[in-house]
DNA sequence: TGACCTCCCATGTTTTCCCATGTAAACCCA
DNA sequence: TGGGTTTACATGGGAAAACATGGGAGGTCA
């Protein structure tokens, strides 16, 4: 299993090209030439980034001829981007995804477990420090899932 | 498998000609020259875009649908039309497709899987959104399945 | 014959590929 | 352990390729 993990901020360049943290390229694997970037689905004004097989996985279930609320998945596809790594490790981030995030000149990568996000560099800061104090307040609940006895207490 | 994703608007020429995005040309593969394009059964003013051989399939009965509604077949088969792309990866809209859809010259193609849509950009991009909030709102089951944990329990 | 449609070529822009550079981290060896 | 060297990494820019778009010539059908 891949675990992306960490904080770091790059800037962007003139064409709109990102370096993408090399831990993370290292995540992704170096057989998988692109990824899956797409408007956060937590409500963030951030880019959520998934391995390619994640959209794949979800393009299986849905069928082409399948009705509307079934469906609905779909709003996924159209709600992201491959984007595809150059020989350096940088991506071009689309407009449209850039300015969803609000993102100017530089970005920053939240690792995020299974997956990892790119913020605006102050938001992105400001909700893992917020999200940090978050956890802590939390932290009887969090530390019984960490020893995998979530069923335990009730939250 | 082949997943149409993205969002993309493209001008019409005035011969009613549209490049399809290149993107999905290559989903579409280069041993396709034509796809088939219809009037939304969604209910929706839009043009949706599927492989030949999803139509094959769905011709030959081979389909879970087949018998039981005749109307969902003969829909199919009467509200679409077979679109070929020229050297340079253009299709031309047919007129009653193009009102249809509300197409002036301009438009929207939304990747949804394994087919896509074809828009007037602002109703196009609208729907986009509106669904996508849908999609934020009930996003727990999605954003498991995309991570790859579709077993867990909700959080 | 005229309207229309395809195939073909032309063009400007955007994107991708490839090479160069500065800096910071890792490594090595005395 | 200190100093020098090498490697990895982020960043920048030019050249080439891909792409979207526009228009003309010839062919077709009514």
């Amino acid at each position: 299993m891949r675990v992306f993990i960490g904080t770091h901020v790059n800037r962007i360049d003139r064409k709109g090209r990102v370096s993408v943290p090399a831990q993370f390229r290292a995540e992704l694997g170096i057989e998988t030439a692109s990824a899956y970037a797409m408007q956060s689905l937590r409500g963030h004004r951030a880019l959520d980034v998934y391995l390619p097989e994640a959209v794949q996985r979800l393009a299986r279930g849905s069928d082409p001829f399948g009705d509307e609320d079934e469906d609905f998945p779909g709003a996924i596809f159209s709600a992201g981007r491959y984007v595809s790594f150059d020989a350096e490790g940088r991506i071009v981030l689309p407009d449209d995804l850039r300015a969803f995030a609000g993102i100017a000149d530089r970005v920053c990568f939240l690792g995020r477990g299974s997956f990892f996000q790119m913020w605006e560099p102050d938001a992105g800061l400001a909700y893992q420090q917020q999200s940090f104090r978050r956890a802590v307040e939390n932290g009887g609940a969090l530390r019984r899932r960490l020893a995998g006895r979530e069923g335990e207490a009730a939250a």
